[in-house]
DNA sequence: CATATTTATGAATATCTATTCAAAGAATGA
DNA sequence: TCATTCTTTGAATAGATATTCATAAATATG
């Protein structure tokens, strides 16, 4: 390994070290009212050296969210894999969602919240990122229904991207409240299995 | 009309005006990137009389927000009474909530964006008095299903609560998007047909 | 009309925090 | 060891804006 690529390695590891750090204040105390001292602190770094990593709190919590948006598709897609069943692929994705947004119930509750509110000033290749690794996670949402479709479990009178939308939607109008805690008691897995009933039963080819 | 009830009346009509340019303001910039300073020039009024009838910004954005919802309860609600069928009440919930939205869909792309987001110095009545509003529409929402439950057009062993619960995110998570301006093409009416489709196909008894 | 009371004004204040940058500190290599 | 380069520091800066309050205008009163 050359000099360079050790310093580019190096340089990586605490630029993921300052994220981690960030995942946790914003977590905390949401984006707006976090500050680049509280991450700093929380890193045990100065100020100005958060600076040597992101050029600006904006871009500091925009890649965050994207490295997160993609670590849960990546996680789903694996979980999804292992099986060939393609009603159980859908199962497994809405499960393998539902715990993603579980386990990292802090950040998820501050994206939701801010994700669209914060009028990002800048419209970068980050922002972008996130929109298209979401527009690519529907398109193989949507063939995993079609494939369902083909296979006579879910009617075909349905377009299958609007299903993929309504589905995503259900996953994120659950998670939400859950999120905010008022449902609590809930177990996570029970609101799952309740929602696929629901959802399954709506299209099921009869 | 009492000297003190002509000036409680003038009071109170001021302040709405104020509140209706308040809305306009926070609907156009949302509420972080939106001043006083903006909501005063919008009211004709100068900066300092906003304070004459709001504490501060968050107070007149919270009352702004209670007030909303009030009236979305309201007009659903009323819409929802004119009908006895158990179905059709059901079906002019969704379709009366989904027009409200859409309606008012400015006021409700920041409110969706910023509800949350913004971490409340303030828990104060205002405050709670939203979250009051939404349990006592969810129960009416719950007791709507119930009857649908008594007159067999929903299996029974699905619990009314939840279903409210899920109707209502249903109902979240599909304008979301739209007010966002990521399927615009839609006619709002259409995805209501479609979500109702699922919906009570997914909970009917069979 | 003169006075008292209410209401409105907006410049000044106070606070907050993102960002910068000159200086200090580490690491490297000859 | 010493000079050079890379990295970190955190006090200082700059800009923004919520909130206040002394003053002015408007309105009511007798």
């Amino acid at each position: 390994m050359s000099v360079i690529e050790r310093k580019k390695r190096d340089w990586l590891l605490r630029q993921g070290d300052i994220l981690k750090a960030a995942e946790r204040v914003f977590a905390t105390k949401g984006y707006h009212k976090a500050t680049i001292q509280d991450v700093a602190k929380e890193a045990q770094y100065a100020v100005g050296t958060i600076y040597l990593y992101f050029n600006h709190k904006e871009a500091l919590y925009l890649d965050l969210i994207e490295r997160k948006i993609a670590d849960l598709i990546y996680e789903v897609k694996r979980e999804v894999n292992k099986t060939g069943d393609a009603k159980e692929k859908i199962r497994v994705l809405v499960h393998q969602q539902l715990t993603y947004f579980e386990e990292n119930h802090d950040f998820f509750r501050i994206y939701f919240s801010e994700r669209g509110g914060v009028r990002w000033a800048i419209k970068d290749k980050v922002s972008k990122s996130v929109r298209d690794k979401f527009v690519k996670y529907l398109d193989y949402i949507t063939e995993l229904l079609k494939d369902a479709q083909e296979k006579l479990l879910i009617r075909k009178d349905l377009e299958a991207k609007r299903l993929a939308y309504v589905l995503t939607s259900m996953l994120s109008a659950t998670i939400i409240p859950w999120l905010k805690g008022m449902c609590h008691k809930e177990k996570i897995t029970d609101m799952t299995d309740f929602i696929l009933d629901i959802f399954l039963k709506g299209v099921e080819q009869k």
